[in-house]
RNA sequence: CGGGGUGUAGCGCAGCCAGGUUAGCGCGCGUCGUUCGGGACGACGAGGUCGGGAGUUCGAAUCUCCCCACCCCGACCA
């Protein structure tokens, strides 16, 4: 194996991008820094979806949809949310082309320029809380609960198939509240489902916390956000959860009248995860031999591969992995049953190895002799032999064992990976050699952060929402310190 | 936008410096046969505006000039 592959220790950037490809889940497209999410990525995508659509419903959300198109004013309205984006936005400035003089495909017709141009969402704040202005005028129409799921475009110089994509899909909420406090608890509820989903579908442990002032949100009063550790010992940013105060009301004239009859600004969140994800969830599991699934989120939990050399033999064994197939699925498991006879068993082993299967079976002959499967698992790669009888049951606690192991697996990689360092020397030492997350004391201000990112390359990637105060020095400057912050290299 | 590099079959590359018949190799692809419990093997076969344009030359993938595209490194970022 790993013929075709760069080990994770030989070159792990080259290492994702071969894993992406060869396991089928997208490539790169003809249009540049913009990806083609081909079908089985776009499966685990839409399963992404489907649960965190429910989770958003059962806290009381409800989906709705939002033009692609911004209107340039909108924009600058809120001073620090144009700042932050201005350097990366898509602009339409016409509306029509036409065929070029010189008879050689087509032009810009500049007679069909538009008199205000539009921007293409790199997050709809702006469009959103213009329309919420009309959709709000009293507390009874409070709070108002809003998700998308939608495309959005940011001119980024640099992509990489998931982790950075000049268009990536994702979610993003837009919720409208009656009071500060009631703004926070959201803000807060929804980064329990980030978290929740994170390490319960994904199996990928985060730790929770809330942004520096450099790295919050562009017009956010507080981010909130969910970090994860890469096995390459880089952090990625999973999810955030902005609490807006009343900027954005302010900015768009939100205002209501509350109980007591007094015209108020309305109090804001917003929040959102990307196809980023995908980038989380194959970074954090996946092998040397390929892509690793958590059970709960692959489109396939378990392929069967017949073996056999005759006619006969395969219809004997279909007639047993079709019984099979069927019972897992009784269960509520995905199942394929790969009977191509296009392709050798040894080429299938491979194939769904690479593609994260959680569970192969495979049986032959000597299998219907005996009453037996092989079982595979790609999690430790182990076999076994198991009896049919009570199959599903094997299987189904099979997976969930699959699903704890890589929990668990990524837990201890964190942690072993994690480091509390009180000197500049021993900071720069870890950043520089170890990777990982260092806990460190910080002065608090964003010139120190500024310093030590240029320095070390490495940023506050959370204040963590449930560490201990402790009285400590800066790391960088001496000066005091109340609680130790996450630094780290980031994607 | 700076610095470096690459464009030759679907993919990965050789050929270019020292110009010369029908432009090669590996993988993949097609047909047939033998195979099938960890990426099978053999035989035959299909597939090319050599990134584009102009020039030098009897002759250009190869030399010259211009253009284009893409990749890597840096500044920006979910």
């Amino acid at each position: 194996m790993a013929k075709d592959f760069q080990t994770r220790e030989e070159n792990y950037a080259q290492w994702y991008n071969d894993l992406v490809i060869k396991a089928d889940l997208a490539e790169n497209s003809a249009v540049r820094g913009c990806m083609v999410i081909k079908p089985y990525g776009y499966a685990i995508w839409e399963k992404m979806q489907s649960v965190l659509d429910k989770m958003f419903k059962d806290t009381g959300h409800v989906n709705a949809y939002f033009p692609l198109f911004i209107p340039k004013s909108f924009f600058s309205k809120e001073a620090a949310h144009v700042e932050g984006f201005a350097k990366e936005c898509a602009v339409v400035t016409h509306y029509r082309l036409k065929n070029s003089p010189d008879g050689k495909g087509v032009v810009v017709d500049e007679d069909a320029k538009l008199e205000e141009e539009l921007i293409i969402r790199p997050t709809s704040e702006t469009i959103i809380w213009d329309t919420y202005k009309n959709w709000i005028q009293s507390y009874r129409d409070l709070p108002l609960l809003i998700n998308q799921w939608a495309n959005v475009v940011r001119w980024e110089m640099r992509t990489r198939l998931f982790l950075r994509t000049t268009e990536f899909l994702w979610q993003e909420g837009h919720t409208a509240h009656s009071t500060k406090e009631e703004a926070i608890e959201e803000t807060e509820k929804i980064l329990n489902i980030y978290t929740k989903f994170a390490e319960e579908w994904m199996a990928v442990p985060v730790l929770q916390g809330i942004k520096s002032p450099n790295e919050r949100f562009a017009g956010a009063v507080e981010t909130y956000c969910i970090e994860a550790l890469m096995q390459d010992g880089k952090a990625l940013q999973c999810g955030t959860s902005h609490f807006l105060g009343q900027n954005f009301a302010k900015a768009f004239d939100v205002k209501f009248l509350s109980k007591e009859n007094k015209l108020e600004y309305v109090w804001a969140t917003s929040w959102g995860v990307s196809t980023r994800l995908m980038g989380a969830l194959i970074m954090a599991h996946s092998d040397d031999h390929g892509l690793v699934l958590p059970p709960k989120l692959a489109p396939i939990q378990v392929v069967i591969i017949p073996i056999y050399r005759k006619e006969e033999q395969l219809k004997q064994v279909s007639e047993v992995a079709q019984k099979i197939k069927k019972s897992l699925e009784e269960k509520g498991i995905s199942v394929k049953y790969d009977d191509r006879d296009t392709y050798k068993p040894g080429w299938k082993f491979s194939e769904y190895e690479f593609k994260g299967v959680p569970v192969r079976l495979a049986i032959g002959p000597r299998d219907l002799e005996n009453n037996t499967v092989e079982v595979a698992r790609r999690d430790t790669l182990e076999k076994e032999i198991l009896q049919i009888a009570d199959i599903e049951n094997k299987i189904e606690h099979l997976l969930e064992q699959i699903q704890k192991k890589l929990y668990h697996r990524a837990l201890s990689f964190r942690e072993n990976n994690t480091y509390a360092v009180d000197t500049w020397d021993e900071f720069k030492d870890v950043i520089e050699n170890k990777g990982g997350f260092v806990l460190a004391h910080w002065d608090g201000t964003a010139e120190t952060e500024e310093k030590i990112k240029d320095e070390t390359k490495a940023t506050i990637r959370t204040i963590p929402l449930d560490s201990k105060k402790e009285e400590g020095k800066c790391i960088f400057t001496g000066n005091p310190s109340k609680q130790r912050v996450v630094f780290a290299k980031a994607y």
